[in-house]
Parts: structure tokens; sequence; C-alpha cells
DNA sequence: GCAATAACTTACTAAAAAGTAGTATAGTTA
DNA sequence: TAACTATACTACTTTTTAGTAAGTTATTGC
């Protein structure tokens, strides 16, 4: 907690509200997932953008980051349990916009 | 809908994703308010970015605003119905913060 | 006729987020 | 020995977001 907040949402938002915090957790939901797999679901994620998001969410204590000391490198990252309980919103955050684009 | 999206979470997140709009969202939850009062309620809020953050969300359908033709002007925001939709989602992303903090 | 009012606008600047392209690593395989 | 691999880092530029400070409006009340 760096910065002041008046409300408890904003806070919340410090921590995922960019482009693309949610879509790297939301795609952790189902399980641990090798770097470039993971990076790879996420389209449109430059390679700087993607390892500058997965190492502030492992700062945030939001994922894990488990390295094997193979060449060429193998990485893996999952989420915390803290961000596994961004679970229910991550999927609402996702039926929601499911939902409103028919309209 | 003016950009590509993969995965809904990717078009809400342009939607709401942005440090003002969920917090002048959650605000109103509560009900309309007039202008200068959900200003003062949004701690931090430059002027600027208060109007063109409501600007966006009336644009985006998601509150409503109604002009009083009296002078000084009176203006009132509240949410449309899309907005109310994403109540659930406002207040368990401040739920989270909440809880959250403790730890 | 001049200040006070509430909502809003504008020009300008500053800071943050994101994109591009190139480089490093160090074993493995050809 | 040279190319290949998966992961990550860096310098640089562009784009987006946010902040500052001043100005506009049209009526009311002094």
């Amino acid at each position: 907690m760096n910065k002041a907040h008046h409300c408890p949402l904003n806070y919340t938002m410090n921590l995922i509200g960019t482009k693309w915090k949610p879509l790297i957790l939301f795609h952790l939901l189902e399980g641990g997932l090798r770097s470039g797999v993971l990076q790879k679901k996420i389209l449109g994620i430059s390679n700087k953008m993607f390892t500058q998001t997965v190492r502030q969410l492992e700062e945030d204590g939001l994922i894990t980051r488990k390295i094997y000391p193979v060449v060429p490198p193998k990485v893996e990252y999952q989420l915390s349990t803290r961000g596994q309980s961004l679970e229910a919103i991550l999927r609402a955050l996702d039926q929601w916009g499911l939902e409103d684009c028919k309209s």
C-alpha cells in the first residue's frame, strides 16, 4: 500500500486496473502456465509488456514464478492465493462484457 | 465497440478500466447526484478529469446527464440501466480491496 | 455595474503506460 | 563453430492519461 485510498475500490484498481493485468490473471485461472504459452494466449501483448506485467503481478503477490534451471530457460507462472481470490471478480468482468456485447 | 477483443474481459476493461471511471460509477450507486456534489465525493480528482470522465461515461451509455435550464447551472448524473448492471462488479471490487487491505 | 454562482472549456504541460527493435544468456544440436 | 532455443532486458519513441491554471456563461443579489 503506497498510496492513500479513501475507498477500497481505489486500492483494488491500483492493483489490477491496467490494460494487461486482468487479462493475464484471467488466463491463469485454469492453472499454471509456462511463460511462452501464457504470452501466446494474450493476443496483442508485446514481449516487453508481458514481462513487465508479470513482474508487477509477482511483486504484488498475485502470481508466483517458478524457475527451472534448464537451458533453454523454463519458467512457470501461476496464481497465488491472493490472486486466486480475484477469481469471482475476473469471471464477473468477463461475463459482463460477454452479455453487454449483445446489445 | 471500436477495438477487436479476443476476450470479453478486454472489452469490459476498455469501458471501465481507468483510474476514475469505476470510482465515479461507484459513488452513483446510491442514486443520482448533482455534478458538484459528485465531484466532491471523488477525492483528488481534478476538475478537468471529472468532466472528461463523466463525458466518456455518458458517451458509453453508463450514466445519464440531466441538465436543468437555470442559472447558475444545475446538472445531475445518474447511472443508466447499463451502468446499474455493473453494480455487483463495483461492489465486489470495493469489497475485495477492503478485505485485501487487512493482510 | 460588479461580484458570486455552478458547470464547463481550453491551452498547455507533465507523467505514466505501451510499443519497437535490438541484445543477452548458455547449453544443445547439427 | 554456428544456429537454435525460451526467457528476459534495455534504450528509445509514441501514445495515452492526468494535472494546472485560466477563461466562459448568464442570471441573481447587492
